[in-house]
Order: structure tokens, then sequence, then C-alpha cells
RNA sequence: GGCCCAUUCGUCUAUCGGUUAGGACGCAAGAUUUUCAUUCUUGAAAGAGCAGUUCGAUUCUGCUAUGGGCUACCA
């Protein structure tokens, strides 16, 4: 029997979560559910200088936005309580205590001062400084100090760190659900702090391997920036003696910029006029705002479709997917190998799609707010009715006002353009004719008006366009718009007959 | 600089040694249309380079080039 597969999303709250991490939320749901197994949240806030008070709830909210659950975490709680890892601290130390004594981890003294020198030093001799085997033994360490030292500076309470000792010259080899076999020497490895004294806390490392160990993590699926430190994960699995549950890995390709070099990152978004945030985010602390994909009018279920296919395909020409279809047919097989450029246009065209296959009372929902806005107030019947006509035409939310305004207020003005065109000539005494033809209606029907006044154009020998621009020129006050009798129905004949008033109340006719 | 990863149309990608290298976005042209759109049809558009393995390489191997990641007491 397989166990049950576990896998964790463990972002660091130290801003907005960006869309890069969106998707490896996602990769990882829909491994979880495909699996029938559960979707862990870890809040990873070991690092106590960048913590953005904020965006934990942001985390929260972009994921339950997404539809993406949490089985277990911060926020739904759990058996492995608790999930946020400034809450976690004792467990830690106890661990990297654990490696000192096993001789896989050692305490060092140095200040972040004689490091800088250090690094300095070294650049200026064109080298790169690595705190590893070749150096450890002349630093300030509990490789070389006595053992009365190093207890006389802890209890004196000097600042220390825990190094993890990283074997030389050993070639590690690693597996990676996407990747395949890799395989790297430790001497060009360097020895990582794992634990800080100044704050009690962790660094990743120590916490991740800590707590996926812990909580049961069968599937590490994350960014390829975490591929450099897979060998010392594997190490530290080792280490603990815990190679035998070691969780799988897939390291998945990055989201880069869509124009230049480089990975997405959050000062992308306003700059390449996109959202690369799912929803709206102030900074706290400098008052910076950045777009939302939901404030900009993204329906959820584009967006994700969108992000799956980003990095990954399902080897068919399908390209629409429900949350439900990605679960079945998701793979980390079929996730590609290299980075993927974040289309705009394409992330549009995927929210038109689902646009148009919104019904009428889903979009009267999401328009209601917009209509509201605009001081309009109409029910949930109108509000959906006029969106549908237009929803065609419309790639967001945000768009549908321009597209429907015509359907709730009358023309304030009348564009240039439109009005240079057709209102000249015949036009305004046709337009006083078509006006008694129309009061002449009863049933004002889509279909019966269009019956009445086409057969009316065709006996009078009258240009069809001819009319029917002016009367949008009436109408809708431009050259744009839905077919002419969706806006007579939809206005009803006194609105109808009261815009037609206005124009030729209102606009000297050119020539 | 060192280490690791990657490399098919402009972009996202299919292909698991033999294909006219397929699809999608975007772009162009045409059709449709009472406007604006939508929709439909068509088109242009790709295997980074060089060796090797092989009867045969986009596919396997090596080198080069290019891109990216990491190289913190950040994740």
């Amino acid at each position: 029997m397989e166990k049950t597969v576990r896998v964790r999303f463990a972002p660091s709250p130290t801003g907005p979560l960006h869309i890069g991490g969106v998707r490896t939320a996602l990769y990882n749901y829909l491994f979880a559910r495909q699996h029938g197994g559960k979707m862990i949240l870890r809040i990873e806030d070991t690092d106590s200088q960048r913590f953005v008070p904020g965006a934990e709830e942001y985390i929260l909210e972009s994921l339950k936005w997404c539809g993406i659950e949490i089985d277990e975490g911060v926020g739904v709680g759990g058996p492995h309580a608790p999930y946020r890892q400034s809450e976690r601290r004792e467990i830690y130390l106890k661990y990297a205590l654990q490696l000192v004594e096993a001789g896989w981890a050692y305490y060092a003294f140095d200040s972040a001062e004689a490091l800088d020198a250090l690094r300095k030093e070294a650049e200026a001799a064109g080298r790169a400084f690595a705190y590893n085997y070749e150096v450890r033994e002349r630093l300030e360490t509990s490789l070389r100090l006595p053992k009365e030292e190093v207890e006389a500076r802890i209890a004196r309470g000097d600042q220390w760190v825990i190094r993890f000792r990283m074997p030389e010259n050993e070639v590690v080899e690693m597996d990676d659900l996407i990747r395949g076999h890799v395989s790297v020497n430790t001497s060009t490895l360097d020895d990582k702090v794992l634990y800080k004294s100044a704050d009690r806390l962790p660094t990743y490392h120590l916490a991740n391997i800590v707590d996926d160990h812990l909580m049961e993590i069968t599937h590490v699926i994350r960014g390829e920036e975490w591929l450099p430190s897979l060998p010392l994960h594997y190490l530290l699995y080792r280490a603990f003696g815990w190679s035998g549950s070691q969780p799988a890995f897939a390291h998945l390709p990055l989201l880069l910029k869509p124009t230049g070099g480089g990975k997405l990152s959050k000062r992308d978004g306003d700059k390449m006029g996109f959202p690369v945030f799912p929803l709206f985010w102030r900074s706290p602390a400098t008052g910076e705002t950045a777009r939302g994909y939901r404030e900009d009018g993204y329906l959820p279920a584009a967006f994700i479709n969108m992000l799956a296919l980003l990095g990954w395909n399902p080897g068919t020409e399908q390209e629409l997917f429900t949350m439900e279809e990605l679960i079945a047919g998701f793979s980390l097989e079929r996730v590609s190998k290299s980075g993927a450029r974040f289309q705009p246009d394409k992330a549009k065209w995927f929210n038109a799609q689902y646009m148009h296959r919104l019904t009428d009372s889903e979009l009267a929902a999401l328009y209601q707010p917009i209509l509201r806005a605009h001081g309009i107030e109409v029910s949930d019947e109108r509000a959906g009715r006029a969106a549908g006509i237009m929803k065609e035409r419309a790639a967001f939310i945000t768009d549908l006002w321009d597209l429907t305004s015509f359907f709730f207020v009358a023309p304030a003005a009348y564009e240039e353009k439109q009005a240079r065109k057709y209102w000249k000539g015949d036009n305004p005494r046709i337009l006083r004719e078509l006006r008694e033809v129309l009061a002449a209606i009863d049933d004002f029907s889509l279909e019966h008006t269009e019956q009445v006044v086409h057969g009316w154009i065709e006996q009078q020998g009258y240009g069809v366009g001819q009319v029917m621009n002016t009367l949008r020129l009436a109408l809708v006050g431009a050259g744009k718009g839905p077919g002419m009798y969706d806006v007579t129905s939809f206005i009803g004949k006194e609105e109808t007959l009261r815009r037609i008033d206005n124009l030729l109340a209102n606009l000297t006719p050119a020539e």
C-alpha cells in the first residue's frame, strides 16, 4: 500500500505572493488532490528581519480566491501544529544540537564584520570566499577552539551560529522527478548556517528538513531556485538518519519576465503593464500599491487555467481546463524543464474565453458591484442581460461598463466620428420618420421591432446601414455596440423615443 | 569567478530515432457584419552552432555558445 501523499506549500511572509508562488501552490495542490493526499500550508517566517505584517493574510486570501484548498496548516490547524515556524523555535534548536553532537555540525563565532572582511579580501585576490573545509579550522569555530572556550563563550552570551560540516570531495547523487538524475561534488559546497543564536531561529535549510520530516511530507514540489541546495538537503536527511523516509523532490522551472532576462520578480508588474500578484497589495511599510488579477477583472478559473499551462501541458491539444480536469490530468512528468515566460496576451485570451462562457446570472453577480459604483441600481436580471449581450466583446469583467453603459444611461455626448458620418444629409429626416414608425409599435420585443422596422426600411428603399447607424448615434452615441434591436428592446419604447428626441433637439447636423 | 540547470516558430508548447516538425497566443490577409467586436478560413513563422553514434537524428553523446538559477547569520 502506497504511503498517503502529503505535500506542502511553504511560503515566506516577506510580502505578497507573486504568480510564480501561486503556480507552485497550484502544482502542489493538483498533485495532492490527484493522489487523494493532503495539502499542507506552512509559513516559513524564520527571517525576523524581512517579516512583513499582512503578508500571511494575503497568502491565505490569495489561495482562497484561486480555489486552492488547504487541508492542514496555518489557518486550518492539524495534527502537526503549529505550522508557523516562528512558533516552533524549540524544536529546531534540539535538532541543531543533535547534529553538533553527532559531529555533523559545529559552532561558529565569527562576526558578520569578520566574514565580510574575508569576502572582500578574497574578492580582491580574484577568488570567491567559501566557508568550507579549507577554512573552518582556522576560523572562530568549535572545531578549533577548546571545548571550555566554546562553553565559556556561549555562557557569556556571545553570539554564535551552528554550521553544517559539509563533507569534502564526496559526490552526492540525487534524483529529481522533473530533471532526472543530478550529481554534485560536496567540495564545491559550503558550510551553511543552520541556526542562529541572535534570534533563536533556524535558517531555511534546517527548518525545512526538520519540518518536512516531522510533518511526514512525501513530495517536495518547489521552485528551481532550490536545486542548488538539494545536496545539502540530502546530506541533512542523512545526518539525521532519515534518508529512508526522505521525500521525493520536484524542482519546477521558473517563471520569467515577458521581456529581457531574469526570473519574474515583484517589481516587474507595474512596469510591464500587467499584475504579478493575484490580489491588490498595499505595502504597510511604504504605502506602495500593486495591482492584482482579481481587481483587474480576471476570473480566478481563467487565471488558474493560464498558470497551470505555464510549464505543464497535458500532451493533448486541450487548452481549457476546469480545476477538476487539471487535477485529473496533471503529472509532474509533463512539467517542462525550462523556464516559461509569462505572457500577458495569453492571459487576456484565457480570461476572454471564460468570460464568454459565463451565464447571465454569473455575470450579474460579478457586474453588479461595478454598476453600483457607477450609481446604477438595477435588477440582477437587467444587469445580467446587458452583460450577457456584450460578453463576447469583453476580455475582463472590468471591460463591461464601457461596453454596456448605454443600456443604462443615455448618451451624454455624441462621438464625433459617428456624428460626422451619419448626422448629415437625409439622415435627420429619416430619423424623424423612424421615430414615428417606432412610436406606432406596441410590441417592442426584439423580433417584432426588427420585423416592422426592416419592413419599413425596405419599403422606403433606404439603406439598412444608413438608418441603423443613425439610430445608433441617437441611442448609443457612438459607433459601437450590439445589434440595434438589442438596444431598443432593452431600453424600451419610451427611452428609445426620448433618446431620438434628444439627438434631434441637441445636435446640429453637418451640412 | 565557481557550481548546477536549461536551449523547437516572437511567446507557451507537442514530438519519447524515420512526421509535409503539430497546436495555441500574438501578427497578416480574406470572409461574415447595421457599428464595434465576435466568429470562421487562410498565411507567414522554429529544431543555437559544431562534431560524433546510427542506414537515418529535433530526439542519444560530447564540446562551444546563449539563457537562467545559486553562490547571505534571505527564503
